[in-house]
DNA sequence: TTTTGAGTTGTTCGA
DNA sequence: GTCGAACAACTCAAA
């Protein structure tokens, strides 16, 4: 740090990008020199599967890097409290510390803990979201409980401008090195930084017309990867709206996700349990039942239902699951097996890479339908059905469930109700190679329907 | 205040 | 195989 002059910390959080970012800007202008700083938190550390734990200090490693080559500067990492960390940097020069907003509980009581041990000013952004938590809202002032009503809002909404960044030095104090963490860690799963994340929207641009189609086939690129850019902040809502445009119904619809990104962030920002308690609380009432083993199965693949084990196995071992796979492995834990949508939360919180509370809590009260204008309860998945909708060929099924892979496009959406011949003929013995069914799905559906139901009258 | 219309991604049944 | 309607009845936004 210079030993005159003003300067100003940038805290990084979930906002790994120098580019189109408002607290970046905005510290740069406001000061001689800039002090990025980046907190290891043990405790989002340790909530962090494998896969979304490389992928963060991969994001790390490639922010640092980003500043050294754009500015001559590092970034101050440290793996501490952040209360701590901060108050420790802040000296009689600094004119403030600046970082973007997360909604999520924890983050909102850490930085409410943070600013209050700071003694200098804060200047806070949301250069995570679109809008702004507050700022899209129904003719009577509230937080629209319906999705198209918010979208047909959040469209027309203007975007509050975010300034350029200011001309200022940054600091070349490292700090701790990651270097053991990260080796520990391994690679990340995905190429990070702001230049993977360049390389991922220009690839979706080419796609993208075709994601009101193809988002639905699992077993093609037809949806856009982004969603680890937008969990780590690598890229900006707004920059990805602006870069593809709405020129086409694909990407209007693909904009129109963003949407729901927003309204998941808002929806939490206001009701901070999303995670832990069901948005229409007559919902917790119902009777689940749980069952070790059923859960077990269901998390590792081996449900008898290919299509359900197909995509628990992709995200066992990559860390990410396909949109479409993702609401047919969650109906089913749900619907089928009857077990509480917040175990399911939880194990997806802890695999997937892109893990945000806002999203994956939401999306989980929607397939459970606890949710705001969540899917009805009694429109439960057929896991049968949606496999041969859209994975007619059983091209998916195949690539993570290769036991059945010898199956042919028929048979292979459900193999206990395959020919015997032909289970023997692609070497498939139910229940010893491969699971026999762990319920029935119209037993489960009937089920289901009768323990929501029951809840409604009571 | 009352009324009206609409509601991410389904399934099943019967014609 | 394809199509439309019923499912079961509710909540919410907006006029």
């Amino acid at each position: 740090m210079s030993e005159s002059g003003t300067n100003a910390i940038v805290w990084f959080r979930r906002d790994l990008r120098l580019s189109d970012n408002p607290a970046w800007a905005v510290a740069t202008g406001s000061a001689d020199e800039v002090v990025p700083v980046f907190v290891l938190d043990d405790t989002l550390l340790d909530a962090a599967g494998p896969f979304r734990r490389a992928q963060l200090l991969g994001e790390v490693a490639a922010l640092d890097a980003t500043i050294r080559e754009h500015t001559g500067g590092r970034l101050f990492l440290r793996r501490a409290d952040p209360a701590q960390v901060l108050a420790d940097l802040v000296d009689d020069r600094t004119v403030g510390v600046f970082w973007n907003d997360d909604v999520a509980p924890y983050a909102t009581a850490r930085d409410a803990r943070v600013e209050a041990a700071l003694s200098c000013p804060v200047q806070r952004f949301w250069g995570t979201l679109f809008h702004r938590p507050g700022s899209v809202l129904t003719g009577k002032g509230t937080l629209s409980k319906v999705f198209t009503p918010f979208y047909n809002r959040w469209i027309v909404t203007d975007v509050d401008p975010w300034p350029t960044p200011g001309s200022a030095s940054v600091a070349t104090g490292p700090g701790e090195s990651l270097d053991a963490l990260v080796q520990a860690a391994g690679p990340a799963p995905l190429p990070p930084g702001e230049a993977g994340a360049a390389d991922r929207l220009a690839d979706w641009a080419r796609r993208a017309d075709n994601y009101l189609t193809d988002r639905d086939t699992p077993s093609i690129e037809g949806t856009s990867m982004l969603s680890s850019d937008l969990k780590f902040g690598t890229l900006s809502p707004r920059h990805i709206a602006q870069y593809l445009g709405t020129t086409t119904s694909g990407r209007e619809g693909f904009v129109r996700q963003l949407s729901w990104r927003d309204w998941w962030a808002h929806t939490l920002y206001e009701f901070p349990a999303l995670t832990t308690a069901s948005v229409r609380p007559e919902y917790d009432n119902i009777a689940w039942r749980y069952d070790e083993a059923d859960f077990s199965a269901w998390a590792t693949g081996q449900t008898g239902y290919p299509i359900v084990d197909a995509g628990m196995r992709q995200l066992a071992q990559t860390g990410w699951m396909h949109n479409r796979v993702r609401m047919i492995t969650a109906s089913f834990l749900v619907k089928d097996l009857l077990i509480d949508w917040r175990h399911g939360e939880r194990h997806f919180r802890k695999l997937l890479i892109d893990a945000d509370l806002a999203q994956n809590g939401g999306n989980w009260q929607w397939v459970a339908g606890t949710g705001p204008d969540a899917a009805p309860y009694f429109r439960i998945f057929n896991p049968t059905s949606q496999s041969r909708k859209f994975d007619p060929h059983g091209a998916y099924i195949r690539t993570w469930v290769p036991e059945l892979s010898a199956l042919d496009s028929k048979a292979i959406h459900e193999p206990a109700a395959a020919a015997p011949l032909d289970l023997a003929g692609a070497g498939v013995i139910l229940g010893d190679t491969y699971p026999a069914p762990i319920v029935d799905h119209a037993f489960a559906r009937e089920r289901t329907l009768a323990a929501y139901k029951a809840v409604k009258e009571s």
